[in-house]
DNA sequence: GCTATGGATAGCCTAGCATCCCAATGCTA
């Protein structure tokens, strides 16, 4: 997979170059087969194995001429055609385009008058005020440049979501109760509740645009200005994060959210769509020729259209735009009922004070009841993590029994909740568990994750979560891909395999909510969902107030299509615990 | 350079903002 990013940075580079020599069309034929390569589940190299440079043609996005010059790649190691551009601008193109406000025309002129080659350069020569000097440039560009930079190297430019969402909550509710405020909406990729987020996108009808610029420049937490206009103002809070305030038309309103909430692919397929059936479609509305058809309402533009209305949590051009046409033609594979909030009715992978917890099984159990729960599992560490104070067997059944004296106490007062005993333990390094079939044989489920010596290849990494998932003891495998947002990749890992055998082996995969793992993510929730395979949404809580996370899981089933059948703990107790005895 | 339509050719998503110099361009979303 890594040839297929290699490939792609490097068409990203080509497109830059030919917009740079201002050639018609290819720069976007390029930047469009850079992206087909990036969202390919397949590596490009072994398609070509198996089918040669007529089977790379196949992919949409990618001609005749784009996959000869992944076939030279992939033949000598390089593409002629690119080093040759490359020889005509040698610079970091993608780095210094990386600069907000800085593109590849800039770039070309910052090279050839300031022989600026890089990043590095590109500050020095920023800090030495060379930039300001330049025809075209002046005092502001050098100072945007510089906090480019700046921003750059600090943030690697995206959030957590759960980091910006109560945020802009908090804003959303400010500025809703300034009098002049009709409407307001979150638009942008926090509406799609994308894992990560760039920036923040408020929309507002306001009777008095002005006032409401003014007020909304003037938030706490605003450490700098971008721009602000009649229409558009652009603010930095002291989080790091940029929030874009948009004033519309209340005629505008569903245009601009359905415009503004994205995603780009899901606008470019809808705009393309309009086209077809002879309208243009805008942040203003949806025309025939010049007179408006829908705008008002977001659902009415998608109906004008002859759709149904896709959640924003699928806008991301992976099929729901033809789901949401064959719904409305009344034929099946329509849009799927996504699962909600409401839908779960237990967590079951969460940790007690017994391993390092902040609160008590009990605690936790109270918290769950109080969510509206009917079960709560709890999953403590084994005795590999030492750090964690893993359970050895011993320890395993001492904490049974104050789990059934709790819960006889829930009975006894006629609670409709249980707490289910669970463990997570540890996949070793061959595959085998850190604690005996014998031990996890009492349990109620039990969980095996990988925690240590992520550095293996591919191959012994699928093997090794393979050989745990083929433990008949073994229910749900936590945080498949092991990754850490802005931290840590996922470990090399044969998705596709784990899946197939997940199905084999009736074994769930876990999409565990907390914000830095989100793991598995949209792409892989919706591929095991293809596959048949059961999941289940769990906060990882080590403490009771981290058993909210849970809504970013939720967000995260929905991005990947997932519905109430798919997620095992939307099941009763009696369910559930059937489901996971069906493992043999 | 790709895709779709029809077999060689047409069309490729769009608008506002900042900046620079005071009409045009590049960038971003």
């Amino acid at each position: 997979m890594m040839t297929n990013k290699e490939l792609a940075n490097i068409f990203k580079e080509i497109s830059f170059f030919l917009e740079i020599e201002e050639v018609p069309f290819k720069p976007y034929a390029y930047r469009r087969a850079a992206m087909a390569l990036e969202g390919l589940s397949e590596s490009v190299e072994s398609i070509y194995q198996q089918g040669g440079s007529r089977s790379i043609q196949d992919v949409p996005g990618i001609g005749k001429h784009i996959a000869q010059k992944i076939e030279e790649y992939l033949e000598t190691g390089a593409i002629k055609y690119y080093q040759d551009l490359k020889k005509k601008h040698p610079f970091q193109i993608r780095e210094l385009t990386a600069v907000e406000g800085l593109g590849p025309k800039m770039a070309e002129t910052l090279y050839k008058k300031l022989n600026i080659k890089s990043l590095v350069d590109l500050e020095k020569k920023a800090r030495q005020h060379k930039i300001a000097d330049l025809p075209y440039f002046g005092q502001q560009t050098e100072k945007n440049i510089l906090e480019g930079i700046a921003f750059l190297k600090k943030s690697q430019q995206r959030f957590l979501l759960a980091e910006v969402l109560p945020v802009v909550r908090l804003i959303q509710k400010q500025l809703l109760s300034l009098k002049e405020v009709k409407k307001i909406a979150i638009a942008g990729s926090i509406r799609r509740m994308k894992e990560t987020i760039g920036d923040v996108d408020f929309l507002v009808v306001s009777e008095n645009p002005e006032k409401t610029m003014n007020a909304f420049c003037s938030l706490f937490d605003i450490i700098k200005v971008w721009a602000k206009g009649p229409t558009k103002a652009s603010v930095r809070l002291k989080q790091g994060f940029d929030v874009d305030l948009r004033v519309v038309p209340k005629q505008s309103y569903g245009a601009a959210l359905q415009y503004f909430t994205g995603s780009k692919e899901h606008n470019i397929h809808l705009r393309k769509i309009a086209i077809t059936k002879g309208y243009k479609l805008n942040e203003y509305g949806l025309f025939k020729k010049s007179k408006i058809i829908a705008g008002q309402k977001e659902k009415e533009i998608y109906q004008a259209l002859d759709m149904f209305f896709p959640p924003p949590e699928i806008r991301e051009d992976r099929g729901e735009i033809e789901a949401a046409l064959r719904q409305y033609k009344k034929e099946k594979n329509g849009l799927p009922r996504l699962i909600e909030l409401k839908d779960i009715r237990g967590d079951l992978h969460n940790h007690s004070t017994w391993n390092g917890g902040k609160n008590t099984i009990k605690e936790m159990a109270f918290e769950a009841k109080n969510i509206g729960y009917h079960y709560i599992g709890i999953s403590d560490h084994t005795k590999f993590l030492r750090i964690e104070n893993g359970l050895d067997e011993k320890k395993l059944s001492q904490q049974a029994k104050e789990i059934d004296k709790l819960n006889k106490e829930f009975k006894k007062s006629k609670d409709n909740f249980i707490i289910l005993h669970g463990c997570e333990a540890n996949i070793l390094k061959d595959g085998s568990l850190d604690i005996k079939d014998n031990a996890l044989k009492q349990l109620d489920y039990v969980i095996a994750g990988v925690h240590s010596q992520l550095n293996m290849d591919k191959e012994a990494m699928t093997e090794r979560i393979i050989r745990a998932m083929k433990n008949p003891y073994v229910h749900i495998i936590s945080h498949p891909t092991g990754r850490l947002l802005k931290q840590r990749n996922p470990y090399p890992l044969d998705i596709d395999k784990i899946i197939r055998v997940a199905r084999e082996t009736k074994t769930v995969l876990e999409i565990n909510a907390s914000p830095v793992r989100l793991d598995l993510n949209d792409i892989n929730i919706k591929k095991a969902i293809e596959n048949k395979v059961k999941l289940s949404i769990n906060s990882d809580a080590h403490q009771k107030n981290q058993l909210s996370y849970i809504q970013y899981g939720v967000a995260q089933a929905r991005r990947g299509w997932a519905g109430e059948k798919d997620i095992i703990n939307t099941l009763s107790v009696k369910a559930l615990l059937k489901l996971i005895k069906s493992k043999k």
